[in-house]
DNA sequence: GTTGATACGTTATAGTATACCGACTATGCG
DNA sequence: CGCATAGTCGGTATACTATAACGTATCAAC
């Protein structure tokens, strides 16, 4: 398991470089890049935090690429269904991924305080829900895992 | 770890019980285990599917404890906190806690097909989450962990 | 060029949740 | 007892989140 930890790092490349990679994957697996659907991710990489449909639609409406819901859901429910990026069930809310290469149970590490979120990675089947599903007989599809609490630097300061 | 299982058994005795242990917990911490509240967990007992709120809200309007949205929620909020009840984020919906014994951090195993939720217990320290807290140095407060997918019954039948 | 699949733009509506107000009740304390 | 405080309650109004449904446009395959 890897996990990027709550520090700066070089803000515009980390932009630059989650959709050219995201572009490839699309261009691998045939999928149709669009300009909505990049400038989603855009906004969402732009961000450590999650974000709202509507905080990200009210991006796009300024943009003139839409100004009504389906817009910014339809757009989410493509780069959510590849793996582009994630939905935090805990806040109803969206965030790039940050493991684009190799596929995978995201982890969430949310921050109550100053609401950035990081994403870490690990094999669902292990841990304590895979070790619960073993036992009750159950088939897991999708597992959702997201730890709420103080970051590093929130924890120091309080 | 336990984990009650997915299977029949004695529903009748299942609510009352649930109801008895809750109101020796709430007389336990001075806390007031009033009509409305006690009324919702027996709504949420008298099932082994999550329920949303307003499906809660429907049953205490027909039942005149009140019509309005705050009436249900207020309730919940109530029986989450104490941990009498559990929010699934995943349906934006609320379980009664089948552990009331101890204090625990609950895992759900979700049943897409028939919808039956059961909760097993775990070590929140342990696990998957609690070594990607510990490696980014994030303190946790409070942990989501839900899996949906085929329960054993479901499974065989597909 | 017709067909089928996918994406887009829009309207309308469904579903989930909370802020706030005023009244009432339980509790603790002088 | 009399009062202060905290907790609870019922209700109105509103905010926030999400999807159904319809018609159009685009593009590739046959």
């Amino acid at each position: 398991m890897t996990s990027q930890a709550f520090e700066t790092h070089d803000h515009h490349s980390c932009i630059a470089d989650g959709v050219a990679a995201a572009a490839q994957i699309c261009n691998e697996r045939s999928l149709q890049f669009t300009p909505t659907r990049q400038r989603v991710l855009e906004i969402l990489l732009s961000e450590h935090k999650a974000m709202g449909a509507y905080e990200i639609l009210d991006v796009l409406r300024a943009e003139g690429l839409g100004s009504q819901p389906p817009v910014a859901y339809r757009a989410l429910d493509f780069l959510t269904r590849h793996g582009l990026a994630h939905r935090i069930e805990r806040l109803n809310a969206f965030i790039a991924c940050s493991h684009l290469d190799n596929p995978h149970a995201p982890v969430f590490l949310i921050c109550r305080s100053c609401n950035r979120v990081v994403e870490a990675e690990s094999d669902p089947g292990k841990g304590e829900i895979g070790r619960a599903a073993r036992q009750a007989g159950f088939v897991i599809e999708r597992a959702v895992r997201e730890a709420e609490g103080l970051c590093p630097d929130c924890a120091e300061a309080a």
